[in-house]
DNA sequence: GATGAATGAGTATTCATTCAT
DNA sequence: GATGAATGAATACTCATTCAT
């Protein structure tokens, strides 16, 4: 896919903006609907209809349908993306409460858009191999956070483990326990499962 | 998906075998392209030519695609499903013992499992209510094994965690972290991971 | 569609009814399917299936699935055969008597094959030409008793009336309104129909 | 059936008028297949190629076969919608000759779309229950216009039967004896068929 | 007489994408 | 920027009928 639009000629500021809203609009009708229907089930003329936006003139906008998907994933990785950057958490000193605190941040993230998530494990196989690990790139950066946390706790011996890089990909994955198999978890509250999780996590890094 | 053949009455055993054996020639090779393909990208015509059994023959041997994608799930589950029953861990008494063994266990179906399992997690939402309702019933049927060790051990107050059904939900999850996230543990062979997995695990549920 | 079965070297009696018999089996569940359904939504698994005859086998008594329309209407057309020729009416010297238990007997048989009549004018046009005359040429039959009945009854000026061929084929018509329009007259009850048509048919007829 | 097209937002009427237009052309063409080859025998090929409208353009004007069928349907009925509105009918004062004005014209209407009542009587019951309705209410006011001449009648004692709506119901279907059964009236002329139907109609309500 | 399996052409319908205006 | 119409290939599935055993 390359940027056929987006590296055209500088067009007006003011245009571009409007491009890119449309595309935007375009980009979270369509997430919304791969989502409820998947992917594949989900056609050109129904992003049509639901964006208002007429399917031969969706095409000035998008360049394919796999470009959509691409973009889809893009939009869910970013509202994650600056976790880690704030003070709140790039502020606290001790790695034990640190990580404790990105749990459950990552947490909330995940209850709040479990069917992002769900889809981002569904069908990011669809994308060809280039795109797909761009996307893989971005939950890496993740995992590399988790992991420096983790290695600091271990300098400091306040927790426990043989593989960093194994624990930090566990624990991404242990996060996203609820969006994955939420169908088996009905009988816990939001705030009992956090507290689960969390405590699950916790035991398995800990220094006795 | 009515057992249009399998409740006919009751035809000399050796057709009824050659009937099965079709049938599951077709879930096989399906299987194979479902997982490098998707199930939405995966065309009757080509099952056909996978199998060289023709495009209407084929359904003489199977109602639907989605019978087909059921017949999948259902085979990728019975592997695994007699593990519990055999001697070798239900005649284990110490429930530590018992449960590393069924880790143990588990991961190896996983590894060798791996794109069935992703498939499952991948389609499992392209089933009708009813057959998807089946297959996490076979799911679920895990999970409970593993309670039970679970809770046995919290008895002998050698295991120590707050919740046993959620555990053994993410203990079953954890047990597929590689088949999910296998494109991010490529460093690690499956011997180490197989250790760091039960090591993760166990240190999770471990009374101190 | 030539005898194949029917005009082979002379078989035992015995196998020839039993092979009938089956026919006959064929073409009454047949019939059923047809009225409810229609001719070509109807399939061949469906009448194997109503028969508990194989499919395979079911080619072996009857050619085609044309075959099986065509004697559907053979059999339907059998029952009201007779009904001219019995004491009860060819008896009758009254032409205006005779006429009005005709009229009564032959809307009874409507009332009962209801479906059977509404078959014969849904899908007689399916038929290969040759097959659809022979049918047309029992209809006529009856038209051809009717109109006896109204020539005798003008000669003896009874009747009154122009053209005899024509007041027949109106008669016979008019006593298939309620197969023919069952759907807009179920205020009325089949007593009621009854008297109601035949005295708007004398009326029609009857001399001043 | 929604209304997909019809319902859009208010486009230029040039343009919306093209659209019908190839409708009518889909619908017109369609209708003479059906009429020659029954419903079910005609394919979607057939009316694409009829048509000369490539065949998935054709789901461009319509929504599916069925919609087809009720368009013709509704084609039908339409010439004669009007009738009992002309001055010409509604301005007479006579019942008597009021009735026999309209049995002329729907007879006249009956003898140009023969084939095409044949097609209603054969095909009507192919339509959804919905459809089926729609189609039979059109039919239905035509039995009500009928009816209020009727009763006109039998206020002015011009006219003499038992039952207006019965009555009603009959004509119509008299005045489609030859759509429906023209094979048997061959050594008539339409002119004479006209008189004789006109006479018994007549003959069959009058007051002595 | 019966049966399981095969065959080959057929069905209605949907799709992403593009073109001309 | 927008729209109506087109395109051509693909989809899952069904059919009446026949063959070999």
């Amino acid at each position: 896919m390359s940027n056929k639009h987006t590296d055209k000629a500088p067009a007006p500021a003011g245009k571009k903006r409007l491009f890119q809203k449309r595309q935007m609009q375009i980009v979270e009708k369509a997430a919304k609907l791969f989502m409820e229907q998947g992917y594949a089930q989900t056609s050109m003329r129904q992003i049509s209809k639901a964006t208002g936006i007429d399917l031969s003139n969706l095409y000035y906008f998008i360049e394919s349908k796999e470009e959509i998907l691409f973009r889809v994933f893009e939009m869910i990785h970013r509202p994650e993306s600056d976790i880690f950057h704030r003070k709140e958490i790039a502020g606290i000193d001790d790695p034990v409460e640190q990580l404790r605190v990105v749990i459950r941040k990552i947490l909330n993230v995940g209850y709040k858009h479990k069917e992002e998530i769900l889809l981002l494990y569904r069908e990011s196989k669809l994308l060809s191999d280039k795109l797909r690990k761009a996307i893989l790139a971005k939950e890496n950066h993740f995992v590399t956070h988790i992991e420096a946390i983790l290695t600091r706790g271990l300098g400091k011996k306040v927790f426990d483990f043989k593989d960093a890089s194994f624990t930090a990909n566990m624990i991404i994955f242990e996060l996203s326990l609820y969006p994955l198999r939420s169908w088996n978890l009905k009988r816990h509250s939001l705030e009992e499962l956090t507290d689960l999780i969390e405590q699950h996590i916790m035991k398995a890094v800990m220094a006795a």
